[in-house]
DNA sequence: AAGTGTGAAAATATTCACAGCG
DNA sequence: CGCTGTGAATATTTTCACACTT
């Protein structure tokens, strides 16, 4: 089985998230020749997804070899998709036989780099941030939110499930004693680019953000973005023109 | 847990939702000038944040026409690709000037579909449901929330401003007699199949669905997903491997 | 026989670069 | 001038199709 190979940053940003480059400032002029074997970021989303059917196969005790044809089926993706995707990673596919799905999905959840835990810091606990709080699919896959945020007085102490709700000011500190990498923003789209600033400063580089605005992010930290409205609106889009 | 469904599927659809399935039915719609290219999904997408910035900046009374130089720093995509994107629709540009602000928010409402208001259904009233009703930017940008609905006999009248929980069998005539005609599904992923068509069968032909699974829907319907399960473990690839 | 892995072709999407207009 | 709109050039992603492996 081959090694693992490495995408950096997209020169611009596929529209879903995932920015760290600017069209002006950044040179981009890092990987001249290297750039022969490149892994979409496509295919990186769509692992999430293979992972997913992988271990809820094995949940239930289907543990026949996977074809990327049936993975097909379960998908929604073509079967050269799958197949190219999980290629790009090696050979863990069986000729004429398929995907073992225990490999499969250790395989999946090595690469995606989920097999380890990850803490998050929830910053922002209005409606969003509250329901995110209880959302329980993220404990399910690793992730743990380990500490909530908000910038409101108000809410500073506010109890959810065994997590206090602190001041903004903790944030650093909690980041480095709690081992925290990844942030989720769920505040006001006017506040989003402040606290993003104050998040980054505490050392985390990996960023979820809800609010529906662009944030902007020194070199080196992950952005990644949910924006209801562009969901939204989309729809709104074909059903007008469709 | 539930199952993984046969499923036959006319595959491949874009990574994050919206299939109508058949590349044949596609029913482009030409912008203002005839020009019958066809047009990018991810250009509707990046269209909707030109939406948010002219309408921001016509807010604020910034009305001095907005070049394309501009809205690249504004929103992070290129200026080149902020250009081809709106030529698709035609030229709403002046040359040596820039794009109007009134009238490029104007024209993006339209071609969006928004310049008129939606309604919508929420379906499934937990964590991540009641956070949505309680969304403001949804309203805010033409989107209503016009009925609440929840399989659980437990939740059935409870308020949610002036909106009462009501049970699913009340869908289908709610759709009909209160003009519905969008769905956001936010229920546990082993529902949501069930869910959606429940949905699809009351008539809507638009859906956002926030469950981390896969569902079919008839061709003609359009749906769209946000599924936060991926774009944290997007975020933990490029923290382990970036 | 069945199904992966992969060159090569096709389809899409982005960027360049500049003609042309206000 | 400055900036749009757009052919042409590039880059990226998907699909095809088949050699090859179990």
């Amino acid at each position: 089985m081959d090694i693992m190979r490495r995408a950096s940053d997209p020169p611009s940003d596929p529209g879903w998230g995932a920015s760290t480059g600017e069209p002006d400032s950044d040179g981009q002029v890092a990987g001249r020749e290297g750039r022969s074997n490149r892994i979409p970021q496509m295919t990186i989303r769509r692992l999430s997804t293979y992972y997913r059917v992988a271990r809820s196969l094995e949940a239930c005790g289907e543990l026949e070899p996977l074809s990327s044809d049936r993975m097909s089926r379960l998908t929604g993706f073509t079967a050269a998709q799958v197949r190219r995707d999980l290629a790009y990673f090696g050979s863990f596919g069986k000729r004429g036989v398929g995907y073992p799905v225990g490999e499969l999905q250790a395989s999946l959840r090595t690469i995606l780099g989920i097999d380890r835990g990850w803490r998050l810091a929830l910053v922002g606990v209005g409606n969003l941030g509250t329901a995110l709080l209880s959302y329980r699919n993220f404990a399910h896959q690793g992730f743990e939110i380990a500490g909530a945020f908000d910038a409101d007085p108000k809410k500073h102490g506010r109890a959810f499930g065994p997590l206090r709700v602190r001041p903004m000011t903790e944030l650093p500190g909690a980041v480095r004693e709690e081992q925290i990498s990844i942030a989720i923003v769920a505040v006001p789209g006017d506040e989003a680019q402040a606290v993003v600033d104050v998040v980054v400063g505490s050392g985390i580089r990996g960023i979820l953000n809800f609010a529906p605005v662009k944030v902007r992010v020194p070199a080196g930290v992950h952005l990644s973005r949910v924006d209801l409205s562009i969901e939204i609106e989309y729809l709104a889009y074909l059903l007008t023109n469709g």
